[in-house]
DNA sequence: CTGTTTAGGTTGACAATGACAACCTTTCGA
DNA sequence: TCGAAAGGTTGTCATTGTCAACCTAAACAG
C-alpha cells in the first residue's frame, strides 16, 4: 500500500495557512483576501481553517506576526555592516524601515490595521515594542558617545524618530510624497529628519 | 389632502446619504459601514443609493471629501488667533492636525485608505495638496522672515514637517505612542520636531 | 392639456463571503 | 482494543455588494 497521497490530516495546517495567506497577500498586493482563497491555496475546505483560527481576523493577526518578523529581518540585515551606535547605524535602521514599507507594501499596510481582540492587540504591541527597542538602543548608544548630555532623552528621541520614519513611510506608501513635492526622496528626507532630531550638523 | 409625507422622490438623496454615512461612521467610531445601514438611516432602499454612487467606494470617497473639509475647518480655526508666518502659526496648524486625528478618529483613518478608481484618487490628491499648501505657505512666510537663506527649501521643509505630523498622528491613532513611551505627548513631540526641522538646512 | 421621456425610486434575485452545525475519519492514549 | 479527541468534510445560513426589472413622479414637447 503506502499510497500516502494527501493524508486526511494535513499535519501542519495552521502554519501552512499562515504562509499561504502571506503569499497570497504578496502576490495580489493587497491584504484583502478571503478565507476561501487561503483554503484553496492550501488544498483544504474553508471551514477547516476555523479549527486553527477563531476567525478571519485571527488568521490575519498571525500574518501580521510574519510581517513583524520580516521587518526584523530587514533591520537585522541592515545592522550587519555598520558600527553600533554610529549615525550610520541609525540611518541604516531607518532606511531598512523605508525599504520594507516599499518592498512589502501590502504587509506594511496590514501591520498598522488594528482590529482583533484585546489579546491579539497586546501581542502585537509587544512585537512592535521589540522592534522599537532596537532603534532605541542604537540611539541611546549614539547619544552616549556623541552627546552624553542628551542621553536622558533617548526614549523621547527614539519615539520622535520612529514617528518621523513612520510618517515618511506612510506618506510614501500612499503616494503622497510625490503629490506634495515631485522631487521628494524618502530616504534623503529621513536622513535630514534624523540629523535634525539628533541635532547634528549635516 | 396635502399629506406631503415622504414624497416618492427624495430630492437630495445624494447629499443626505453622504452625511448619513458620515454620522454613522462617527457614531460607531469606524468606517466599516454597510450600504444597507446608510440606506436605512436615510429611509430608503439600498439599491436607491446606486442611482447616486457607482459603488460603495464612491460613497466612501464622498465621505472622505467631507473629512477633508473637516480638517480644513480645524486648521482655519486654528489660524484665526495667530499671526501669519510665526512659529506659533506653524504650531497651531500642527496642533490642529493632531487634534483632528484624535477628535475624529474614524474620519482620520478613512482619509488615508486609498481604494477607489483613478479619478477619485486624483480628486483626493488635489484636496490633500490644498491642505498641504496651507502649511507650505505658513512655512515659507516663516522662513522668509526668520531664515531667508533657507526659503528655497520651504517645500522640502514643509513636506518633512507634514511627514512628522502625520507620523505622530498615526502612531497616536494606533495607540503606539503610549506603547513606546508611556509619557509621550503628541503635541509636545510635534513642537519639538517642528523646531528641530526648521533649524536645519535641507 | 396630454403623452412621453427620464430621473429616481421599489422589490426581487444573485454570487461571494464569513461563520457555524452536524457529521465523518484518522490518531492516540488508557 | 476501543473510545475520545483532533482535525478534516459537506451543508447551510445571514450578511453584503450589486444588478435587473419594474414602477412612479416630474419635466417637458407638441
Amino acid at each position: 500500500m503506502n499510497q500516502s497521497v494527501t493524508p486526511y490530516h494535513h499535519g501542519d495546517l495552521r502554519n501552512c495557512a499562515i504562509t499561504a495567506a502571506a503569499e497570497l497577500i504578496e502576490t495580489i498586493g493587497s491584504y484583502d483576501i478571503t478565507i476561501a482563497q487561503v483554503a484553496k491555496r492550501v488544498g483544504v475546505s474553508s471551514p477547516a481553517l476555523y479549527r486553527h483560527f477563531k476567525d478571519k481576523d485571527a488568521l490575519l493577526t498571525a500574518v501580521r506576526e510574519l510581517a513583524h518578523i520580516g521587518i526584523m529581518e530587514y533591520t537585522t540585515n541592515a545592522q550587519e555592516s555598520v558600527a553600533p551606535g554610529t549615525l550610520a547605524h541609525i540611518d541604516a535602521l531607518g532606511s531598512a524601515y523605508l525599504r520594507f514599507a516599499m518592498d512589502k507594501k501590502a504587509f506594511f499596510g496590514l501591520m498598522w490595521e488594528n482590529h482583533g481582540d484585546a489579546d491579539e492587540r497586546r501581542a502585537e504591541a509587544r512585537a512592535k515594542r521589540t522592534g522599537f527597542q532596537v532603534l532605541h538602543e542604537a540611539i541611546e548608544l549614539y547619544l552616549r558617545e556623541q552627546r552624553p548630555e542628551s542621553v536622558e532623552n533617548s526614549l523621547q528621541t527614539a519615539t520622535l524618530l520612529w514617528s518621523a520614519a513612520h510618517g515618511i513611510a506612510t506618506l510614501q506608501h500612499n503616494r503622497l510624497l510625490d503629490t506634495f513635492d515631485q522631487n521628494a526622496n524618502a530616504e534623503f528626507m529621513l536622513r535630514t529628519a534624523t540629523r535634525a532630531i539628533l541635532k547634528v550638523d549635516v
